[in-house]
Parts: C-alpha cells; sequence; structure tokens
RNA sequence: GGGGGUUUAGCUCAGCUGGGAGAGCAUCUGCCUUACAAGCAGAGGGUCACAGGUUCGAGCCCUGUAGUCCCCACCA
C-alpha cells in the first residue's frame, strides 16, 4: 500500500473491474431471495449535483448490503428525457444559432435532440459511475427506448378503451414561454408584488356604478358577466340586470353566484371564465360564453385570431368548449403586460379606474421557467384521476406501501385524495407522441398502438395528434417498463414488485404518487413496498443549491479534491430520513480524514503481518487471545448487530456513525495502541493473536464499512488476507454468540478507566509525558492489574507497576476510582493541600451521587413501577459510590 | 386557511421503542509517542426555544405559545 492516501490512485481502476467482472449484475444464486430498487431517472439535461449524490450514495448503501447478505440484487439505472426541460435547452441552443423549430421541421428537431441524447444522456452515467453506484448498466433503460415507449402506448390505450383517458377543451395551466400547457402539479406559486385595481362597471339599467376589484386588469376585455351573491343586500337590486364592459361597451349580465364573498371587497367579481379557473366554474354553472382575448404566446389576441377562429367555426373543426376569440383592437398583438399598462390608462382616462391599491400575492408559474402561467381553454388530453386514486390510497392506508419517514405518507394521501384530472397533453415535440388520430375529413378518432390509422367511417389516412405527453407519464411506469411490461419477462417475474424506492420528498405529487396508481392499475400490485424519502442538500447557509445562487457544490469536485468515499460519507453521515442537510468544506475534509485513518491503520496492520488468516472465522480456542483482544472482538460483535440493524432500518446516518465511532476510537485509539508491545514480539503465542485480531476485525470492520464507502475498503481488503476476488461480493458479517466476552469487556474497560485517569491528572498538573512514573496500584481485584504493566508504561507514562494490598507512601498523587487506588510518587510537584482539596471536592461529588441514587430507592413508587433493570442500576450505583467514597475518605485522612 | 418539519455546545448536526445529553468543526493546553500533524493526549463549553400537563422519572409523550423552513389550498 502506498504510504500517503490518494483515492485518485484507485477509485476509477476499481470500479472499472467491479463493472468488467459483472459483480453489479444480479448474481442469481439458486434459492436466493430478490432484491430490487430502481434508480430514480436522471434527466439527460443534467449533470450531476448534490441531489444525485445523495439519492444515489444511499441506494447504493442499500444495494450493496443486500448483496453482501446473500439477496439477488438489481439496481437498474436509467435516464429520463424530460421532454420539457430538454427541449427548452435544444430551442435555447437553436436561438443562439439562428434557428427555430420550425425552421428544422418536426423530423429536422427531433434529429437533434437524439443527438443531443447521444451526447449528453450518457454523461451523467459517467459521473453516477465515479459515485461508486453498483447499479447493472448492462439493464439500462431510457424513457424513450422502444421497450419503455411501447409500455406508454399500451398504458394509454388502455386506459382510453377504459374509459379513463378523454380529450377535451378544459382550462388548463399554459406556459407562454415554453408554449405548452402543464399539469397542476408542474404549477409553481411565487409571491409577486402587485396591485389590488378597483374598477368601475356601469350598470346599464340603474346607471350607477358597480366597483369590483381584480389583479388582473388586462383580463377584463374577456369578461362574460359580473357576479355577485344572491343575499347581498347591497344588490339586491341588481338582479336580472346588466353592466356594460368598460372600453368595449359591451353589455354582460349581473349572475347571482356563491363564487362571490359578500365578505370580500366589495362582493363584486367579474367573470373571465376562458382566463381564470375560478372563473371557468362560474361559466359552467351559468353557460357563459367563454371569450379568449390572449394569444398562446402571451399577447393580446387580434383580428386574424379571430378570423382564424371564425373560419374554423365555418368549417366546422371547431370543437365543443371552444371559446370565442375577441379582436382586443388597439390592444391586439400587446403583450399581457404592455396591455395592462395600456387598458389601466384607458380605464383612468375615462374615470372608471377608482383606486390602486398594493398587494403581494401568489402567482402562478412555470417549474420549468418560472414565467408567469396564463389559465387557458385549451383541448387537451386528461387522465381520469378518481378511480385510479381509489387503490392508490388504499395501498398506502393498509401499509401495502409504507414511507420512511411515515409523515410523508400524509403528504401524499392528502395530494391523492384531493386529486384532479391530470393533464397529460403537452405542445412540444421531444416526447411520446400521443397515440390518436384523428380524421380531418368526419372528425373520428381512432386510439391504438400502431404507427399510421386509416379511418374506420371513411377509409382516409388519418393525421397523429402532433402532442406528446407529459414526461411524468412515462416517469409513472418506471418500476415495471424497465422489466419489461407489457412482456411478462423473467426480470418482471424476478424484480417485481420492487423493494425500495429511494428519493426525495419534493417529488412525491409528481413521481412516487403516479407511480404508485400506476403500478396498480397496470400490473396489478404496487411498484415498491417501502418508499424512503430523503430531504434537499443545501448549503452551509442553508440555502438550495442553485445554479442562479453559483451556491452549488460539485460534486466531481468534491471526488477530484476528497475522493468519492469522502462524499459519500458525508452525504450518509448526519442525514436522517427526511431531513434537509447541509454540506459544506468543512464536512469533506473531515471525511477525508476518516478515510485516511483507516488507510494508515490499514497499513500499521500490514506492517505487522507474517502469516495469512482466514478472516472469516477466527480460532477462539486455539489462539492465544488476551482480554484485549477478547475485548476490541467482542465489542466488534456488537457492532455487527447494530449496523445491520440500523440499515435495516434505514437508519443509515447512525449506522455509518457507529462504524465511525469503533474504527477511530475504538480500534485505533486504543485497540492498536495496546497490542503495540505484543506486536514488538516475534513468534510468541501472543503476538500470533494479536496478529489474527488485528486482521480479523479490520478485515470484516471493512465489510461492515464497504456500502458507504466501497472504494478504500475494497483497496485494503484486497490488500489483507483475504478469500475471494473482492470484498463487493464477500459476504456481510453476522453476529456470532461465540464472540461475546463480557469479562474481558468488564476487565478492559477498568484498566481503560484507570489509564484514562492517570492521564488525566498528569495532564492538568502538566507533567511532561517524557517524564515517566511509577505506578502503585491498590486493588482488592490483583488478578486484574497483574499483566498490564506493558500497557500502563505505554499508555500511561508508567516507568513501573506495583500492585499493592496499600501505599503509604509520602507526597503521592492520589487517584481513586470506584475499582482501584492509584498512587503516582511525583513528589516534587505535589502539593499535598491541593491533594487534599481535589479530593474533597470528588468526595462530595460522590456522596451526592450516592444521596441522588438513594433518593430514588427510597422513593416507593419508583421501586415498585420502574423495571428492574432500571432499579439495579440505580443500586449497582449507591455500591459503587460508597465503594468510591470510602476510599477517598480514607486517602484524605492519610494525607 | 389547512398540514408538516425544525428549535440540543460558538457553528453544523446525531440522539433508535421515556431511565443522568453526544459527534464533527472551532477554541484552549501539552505532545513530531516511527500507522496517521489529514495525527496523539487532555480541557472548557448545553435551564435540550418557552409555558403547562402526563409519568416514579421527559431532550424524547400530550396541550399551548413563539421563532424558522416547507407542502397544499385560496386570495376575484
Amino acid at each position: 500500500m502506498e504510504k500517503k492516501y490518494n483515492p485518485a490512485d484507485f477509485e476509477e481502476r476499481l470500479y472499472a473491474e467491479w463493472e468488467q467482472k459483472g459483480y453489479f449484475a444480479p448474481a442469481g444464486k439458486e434459492g436466493s431471495e430478490a432484491f430490487s430498487i430502481v434508480m430514480p431517472p436522471p434527466n439527460i439535461t443534467g449533470q450531476l449535483h448534490m441531489g444525485h449524490a445523495l439519492d444515489n450514495t444511499l441506494q447504493d448503501i442499500l444495494v450493496r448490503y443486500k448483496r453482501m447478505s446473500g439477496f439477488d440484487t438489481l439496481w437498474l439505472p436509467g435516464t429520463d428525457h424530460a421532454s420539457i426541460a430538454t427541449e427548452a435547452k435544444i430551442v435555447e441552443a437553436m436561438r443562439k444559432e439562428g434557428i427555430s423549430k420550425e425552421d428544422l421541421g418536426r423530423e429536422g428537431f427531433l434529429e437533434r435532440a437524439w443527438d443531443w441524447n447521444n451526447t449528453y444522456g450518457n454523461r451523467i452515467c459517467e459521473q453516477l459511475k465515479k459515485l461508486g453506484s453498483s447499479c447493472d448498466w448492462s439493464r439500462k433503460r431510457f424513457t424513450l427506448d422502444e421497450g419503455c415507449s411501447e409500455a406508454v402506448k399500451e398504458v394509454f390505450v388502455k386506459l382510453y378503451n377504459d374509459g379513463l383517458i378523454y380529450r377535451g377543451n378544459r382550462l388548463v395551466n399554459w406556459c407562454t414561454t415554453c408554449m405548452t400547457s402543464i399539469s397542476d402539479a408542474e404549477v409553481e406559486y411565487d409571491d409577486q408584488n402587485g396591485n389590488f385595481y378597483h374598477l368601475l362597471y356601469p350598470v346599464k339599467e340603474t346607471g350607477e356604478m358597480l366597483e369590483l376589484a381584480t389583479t388582473r386588469p388586462e383580463t377584463m376585455l374577456g369578461d362574460t358577466a359580473v357576479a355577485i351573491n344572491a343575499d347581498d343586500p347591497r344588490y339586491a337590486h341588481l338582479h336580472n340586470c346588466h353592466v356594460l364592459l368598460p372600453l368595449i361597451n359591451k353589455e354582460i349580465p349581473i349572475i347571482c353566484d356563491e363564487h362571490a364573498d359578500m365578505t370580500k371587497g366589495t362582493g363584486v367579481v367579474k367573470i373571465t371564465p376562458a382566463h381564470d379557473p375560478n372563473d371557468y366554474e362560474v361559466g359552467q354553472r351559468h353557460e357563459l360564453p367563454l371569450v379568449r382575448v390572449f394569444t398562446y404566446d402571451g399577447r393580446m389576441t387580434g383580428a386574424e385570431d379571430k378570423a382564424a377562429y371564425e373560419e374554423s367555426l365555418a368549417r366546422g373543426t371547431a370543437a365543443v368548449g371552444e371559446p370565442e376569440v375577441l379582436d382586443c383592437g388597439k390592444y391586439a398583438g400587446m403583450t399581457t403586460a404592455e396591455a395592462r399598462k395600456a387598458i389601466l390608462a384607458d380605464l383612468e382616462e375615462a374615470g372608471l379606474l377608482k383606486s390602486v391599491e398594493p398587494l403581494t400575492h401568489n402567482v402562478g408559474t412555470c417549474y420549468r421557467c418560472h414565467h408567469v402561467i396564463e389559465p387557458m381553454i385549451s383541448k387537451q388530453w386528461f387522465v381520469k384521476m378518481k378511480p385510479l386514486a381509489e387503490p392508490a390510497i388504499d395501498a398506502v392506508k393498509n401499509g401495502d406501501v409504507r414511507f420512511v419517514p411515515d409523515r410523508f405518507s400524509k403528504n401524499y394521501l392528502h395530494w391523492m385524495e384531493n386529486i384532479r384530472d391530470w393533464c397529460i397533453s403537452r405542445q412540444l415535440w421531444w416526447g411520446h407522441r400521443i397515440p390518436a388520430f384523428y380524421c380531418d375529413d368526419c372528425g373520428e378518432v381512432v386510439v391504438t398502438k400502431e404507427a399510421t390509422a386509416v379511418c374506420p367511417k371513411c377509409g382516409k389516412e388519418m393525421r397523429q395528434d402532433p402532442d406528446t405527453l407529459d414526461t411524468w407519464f412515462s416517469s409513472a411506469l418506471w418500476p415495471f417498463s424497465t422489466l419489461g411490461w407489457p412482456e411478462k419477462t423473467e426480470d418482471l417475474k424476478r424484480f417485481y414488485p420492487t423493494n425500495t424506492l429511494v428519493t426525495g420528498y419534493d417529488i412525491i405529487t409528481f413521481w412516487v404518487s403516479r407511480m404508485i396508481f400506476s403500478g396498480l392499475a397496470h400490473t396489478g400490485e404496487k411498484p415498491f413496498s417501502d418508499v424512503f424519502i430523503h430531504g434537499l442538500v443545501r448549503d452551509a447557509l442553508g440555502r438550495k443549491m442553485s445554479k442562479s445562487l453559483g451556491n452549488g457544490i460539485d460534486p466531481l469536485e468534491v471526488i477530484k479534491t476528497y475522493g468519492a468515499d469522502a462524499l459519500r460519507f458525508t452525504l450518509a453521515t448526519g442525514n436522517s430520513p427526511g431531513n434537509d442537510m447541509r454540506i459544506s468544506d468543512e464536512r469533506f475534509e473531515a471525511s477525508r480524514n476518516f478515510a485516511n485513518k483507516i488507510w494508515n491503520a490499514a497499513r500499521f496492520v500490514m506492517m505487522n503481518l507474517d502469516r495469512d488468516f482466514d478472516t472469516d472465522n477466527i480460532d477462539v480456542e486455539g489462539l492465544a487471545l488476551t482480554d484485549e483482544d477478547k475485548w476490541v472482538i467482542s465489542l466488534y460483535n456488537r457492532l455487527v448487530g447494530e449496523v445491520r440493524d440500523n440499515i435495516d432500518r434505514y437508519e443509515l446516518g447512525i449506522a455509518v456513525s457507529k462504524l465511525y465511532d469503533f474504527i477511530w476510537d475504538i480500534f485505533c485509539d486504543w485497540y492498536i495502541e495496546l497490542v503495540k508491545p505484543r506486536l514488538a514480539e516475534k513468534d510468541t503465542s501472543t503476538n500470533l493473536a494479536a496478529q489474527a485480531t488485528l486482521t480479523y476485525v479490520l478485515s470484516n470492520t471493512l465489510k461492515l464499512l464497504h456500502p458507504f464507502m466501497p472504494f478504500i475498503t475494497e483497496e485494503i481488503w484486497l490488500a489483507l488476507p483475504h478469500k475471494g476476488e473482492s470484498i463487493m461480493i464477500s459476504d456481510y458479517p453476522v453476529v456470532k454468540s461465540e464472540l461475546d466476552f463480557p469479562s474481558a469487556e468488564r476487565n478492559v474497560s477498568i484498566m481503560l478507566g484507570a489509564i484514562r485517569a492517570i492521564r488525566n491528572r498528569r495532564a492538568e498538573m502538566n507533567v511532561p509525558p517524557k517524564r515517566s512514573a511509577k505506578v502503585i496500584i491498590v486493588s482488592a481485584d490483583k488478578e486484574l492489574f497483574a499483566d498490564k504493566e506493558p500497557y500502563f508504561k505505554r499508555l500511561a507514562s508508567a516507568s513501573e507497576i506495583i500492585v499493592a494490598d496499600k501505599c503509604d507512601d509520602e507526597g503521592t498523587v492520589r487517584i481513586v476510582t470506584d475499582a482501584c487506588e492509584i498512587f503516582l510518587p511525583l513528589a516534587d510537584i505535589v502539593d499535598t493541600d491541593a491533594e487534599r482539596a481535589r479530593l474533597t471536592k470528588e468526595l462530595e461529588n460522590a456522596e451526592n451521587e450516592i444521596k441522588r441514587a438513594q433518593g430514588k430507592l427510597n422513593n416507593a413508587e419508583f421501586v415498585s413501577k420502574a423495571p428492574e433493570k432500571v432499579v439495579n442500576a440505580e443500586k449497582e450505583k449507591v455500591e459503587k459510590f460508597t465503594a468510591l467514597a470510602e476510599k477517598l475518605k480514607a486517602s484524605i485522612a492519610s494525607l
């Protein structure tokens, strides 16, 4: 092994070997149980960021653990075509070259998009490899590949035939920048500063002015009514009257609707059914006409738009529910923002703008481009959600699908129980094209998996719907489409349903919920049993990492500087399920230091090895194991149980911090220091026992740690005596009852206590480490200290150890513990008064402890109600401190 | 408006089903003790946000309050 820990020397080499040897593929051992995880597919536009790094680290830990535990393990990777994000990127790139989508045409554009995928789609996979992800690349899938596309068509046709997919004119969320509809889930609400504009609409019948307020005055040209509440006494006289819509002087009715809230504002609401979700509902109830005043690219409609609409009316191709289009006259062609200004100016001039009141309000924005969403009437495809949601709700309620932590099931259920129909069509080219065909002659619609269709009525070649499906429509099928569904493949049989889905809480509604209902609806089975939710990775100041803030820490840079193991360790440690975490360079450095510690410990062990060992077992009977050996083995054995238990419960952060403590504190700082004297011996039975213990404990601790830090553990494990080709396909350690050594644990912990106490005193008294001193130990348990001289010499600056019945020497430093009294003859620096003061203080402490424990024991309720274990612990405490107090008293008296 | 997270050492966070609060970093002291100065040995530092309650016993359970963050709905 190299002297210096340098992860770059071996991380890539090891990964290449693992992959080349096929360790990532399921081993398919006879009789083994399957374990599977499908990777949340990263977008092909993406670069590896900390979110991916966290998500995949957690998955890799679970997968490596299960694989080593004997499961037939599959971790299936892949990428997502990310329709809207990718298309936006490509369009942007084209814009810089001065070309538009239309210039290229659909075919040309798609060619370009596939080029993009070929260039960049693989990039993130290569980056995942640097992280150490042990996924089976031979099974890698892409949401737009043939198999996944087949699944998409299958599902679409099935849902259509079951009446669960329909097409219709509805009010949808429209992004005027992306030029497509988006689903409710894709709308993000932002607090923005705006104004409340109070307008005056004249009443035709009475001539009075009706005051109402709006935040979006530019929609007023599309008003088709004004609503009041039927019970509102202020406006009782206006029932069945009309107002004249200002600026265009159009007569529209005053209607009574519950939507008008008497307690808000003036109690009067303008109704724009074509551009507002609530107004749309009102319009439906009152059969109001729909008037569209915005174009799909966010401008005011004009004469041409109106003409186009009228032409389609005349041709009979205007669909039911399609809004009529207004020629906005002087406002035509203005952007909505320009129109707002112009309309307000005109209203003001007419004296119809009563007041303007600033307010902040939530504005819907597009989750991709963050531009304001305009609600628009548009003909789109929808999935009817209620029937699909029901089984998906039950599956979580009855525990078939379990969220970890459980609180996220509330989020999920709330969303599912209030779900609305899902708008799935997108006005994009990059994606799964909707498998619906229309007859331009008779309007017939055919939905089919075939690539072309002929009209069953008039025999004419049909035209395929130009739109594509929401990206999440294909992601929803990911757990089974990737395994070959709808074919009944071997993989599907073996690995579906999958076991665990690992993802962030931010996409529970987008993705997790849709996978659950899709799995249940199409395969009849849940897609996974556990949903392991993690939080977001934030910067040192707690801010979300983002490109615009420039505060993103690039995981690839971290890998370069500190190594993939350090990155993984940082992400795994201190991360508790569902909670956000902050990371910073200091933490990566600390992790790297830990790796370095392991590296050096391993170097030390190897320097002292002069033979081979079977690291699967340690010969407890045959070796001359000392208490110290048994102590570390016993602690290791307990660690095995705890780590397994923690991982099984998804407490990965706890598991890894226990490993950290054991390796650094127990193994390195104590055990290695303890065995050094024995390692200096040659060919003794105790030297052999030390070598065997070092090798056994180190090798198996590396196995325990391997899922968290795969590279360094492999590199060291291969250099140690070992059986098999790789640590990653070795057996994960199990608890062995024969490795429990309670009395050795007790003996060693007493000795360590004594060593600590001596160090402590010496440090307090500023005794230089080089100045060694005789150590006189007075203890009832002489046996215990009989052969410990080397340890005290090495670790407590002892020149020699004398185990005695008593010590009457003058001028000694006295250390009193419950197990022994220790005397250090340091006459020249001992201050008797100070010693007395210190011992007296310790006596006080001991007496307080006794008082407190005794107080508990005197409480009859405590004794009768507390568990026996706890009561006994208190009794032991009394005994312990009583003994200590006695010794302290004697010690003080003898000064 | 509804729901949830969070509040523990100077900083960042652990603390598993209630039984005397821990780590990393930072600070202070002393060490180049040949595996490791990316290290070793020590030390200081906490009314576990606040107020009640349950309990023999509360950082942990219940109620309320406050700060902070997030989700959902809605704001004409």
